[in-house]
DNA sequence: GTCAATTCACATGAAAGAGACCACGGTCTAGTG
DNA sequence: CTAGACCGTGGTCTCTTTCATGTGAATTGACGA
């Protein structure tokens, strides 16, 4: 009977078919051949990058949006565009895209311009050379021969966050340095408020032109999904109704498309395992879940130690009590922690840095108040799903051998 | 009761140190002809 | 003679510490009605 069972169970494996036919056209990695609800933006960026065929240097160009609203993509598309046809004419036109969030590869000035001269099939070291001198290797692969380039720097407001604004400042004024080549700089930010934060002279000289990448509406991500849907899944795949789900989700997230096809994409993968031939409405809410907790699990098993004691010591007083925690509560507990597991403690002005980074990173709600007279404070709960809270709790005790 | 001063418990900033990693050039050492 | 091993120096990067300054409302206490 249970030899039965089982055989069936197999026989049905082998017949079942995958709701998929070729995932990779869900990743954001994938660049469609035609971006739908982004053609007045286009069609900026292609004015704005012509000049490029003619061997003039373009404007520098700064471009903003949230997260998932296309920036990448359209920019990207774009510049591949132009890059065609330049060379299709032997046009000296070369483009460099670098995403500046990328750790250990573009995040302080060193990095880039270390990875951009790399670009230029110059071999630059991790580490050990001034940044000056890396700075005229660049220049000198630049001014090798006539060319026009065009930096394309994503997510260039970490970079900035992280390293200052004196590079913006020397990219800019590269043109002064150069005969041959020529440079323009494309930026890309999730940030509105970035530019307003930087120094005037950069901001007037980087953003020459600016473009502003409205959220998509949840009728423009269905389009999207659809556009996609018919490359993706199989046909009929797709129970009625999912799309439009998917296409909510995302829209209460400032509209955010990347995730709208993250949705789509994890939802079909969970329908495989169940079984189901059909994507079904709770396959998106498995999604949801298991897309957020898996980011959190992945972030509580990456980030070092004493990231993992801090947040092992808000577990602890969790449990204790529901009431807000507040910074000294927590460091108290967390030096006790560092005595039982043999951790040098830190000083508290570090710990609020790591509370202040775990509330970026979502693992927890901290709100900086005033309590009056009983002073200032981070008021602090944990922002982790119940679901997950297990498997962080379990990942955090054998990582600390608890 | 009203209002400004005080006060608390941290937040937030800036600067500097420690230690890891790396390149480069000079010196030493062992193997080779 | 030469290739490779082994320093010392000087550079970046990350994580921390140290020192200094900032902050917002409950509390306090003087003042006037």
């Amino acid at each position: 009977m249970v030899a039965n069972n089982l055989d069936s169970y197999f026989e049905s494996f082998i017949n079942r078919k995958s709701v998929f036919i070729d995932k990779h056209y869900l990743q954001s990695s994938y660049t469609p051949d035609t971006i739908l609800h982004r053609d007045e933006q286009i069609k900026a960026i292609a004015n704005i990058l012509a000049p490029l065929l003619k061997l003039e240097r373009p404007s520098n160009l700064f471009v903003y949006g949230k997260t998932g609203t296309g920036k990448t993509v359209t920019v990207r598309y774009t510049t591949a565009q132009v890059h065609n046809v330049a060379e299709k004419h032997s046009r000296p036109v070369k483009i460099c895209y670098l995403n500046c969030k990328l750790k250990k590869i573009a995040d302080t000035e060193y990095r880039l311009i270390a990875e951009l001269s790399r670009m230029f099939g110059k071999a630059i070291p991790p580490t050990g050379l001034p940044t000056d001198e890396v700075y005229n290797i660049f220049f000198k692969a630049l001014n090798s021969k006539e060319q026009v380039v065009v930096l394309v720097l994503d997510e260039i407001d970490q970079l900035i966050k992280k390293a200052g604004d004196e590079i913006l400042y020397n990219l800019t004024r590269i043109n002064e340095h150069l005969e041959k080549a020529q440079v323009a700089i494309i930026g890309i930010s999730n940030d509105l408020m970035f530019v307003d934060n930087i120094d005037p002279r950069i901001k007037s000289s980087l953003s020459e032109e600016e473009l502003v990448f409205p959220p998509y509406n949840a009728i423009q991500i269905q389009e999207i999904l659809n556009s996609r849907k018919e490359k993706a899944f199989r046909k009929g795949a797709i129970a009625p109704g999912v799309i439009e789900k998917c296409a909510a989700y995302a829209a209460r997230e400032h509209g955010d498309a990347r995730r709208a096809l993250d949705l789509l994409r994890v939802a079909g993968e969970i329908a495989d395992r169940l079984g189901s031939n059909r994507v079904n409405i709770e396959h998106i809410d498995e999604a949801e879940k298991k897309i957020e907790g898996d980011r959190i699990i992945e972030i509580v098993a990456s980030y070092p130690k004493q990231f993992q004691v801090v947040l092992y010591s808000i577990f602890l007083l969790k449990k204790s009590h529901q009431d807000p925690l507040y910074t000294g509560e927590i460091y108290e507990v967390y030096k006790q922690l560092c005595k039982k597991l043999a951790v040098s403690p830190l000083t508290q002005r570090r710990i609020s840095d790591i509370l202040a980074e775990l509330d970026m990173l979502g693992l927890i709600n901290a709100k900086v108040i005033s309590k009056g007279r009983y002073g200032r404070t981070r008021e602090i709960s944990l922002s982790i799903p119940v679901n997950t809270l297990p498997k962080v709790k379990e990942i955090l005790e054998s990582s600390l051998h608890i």
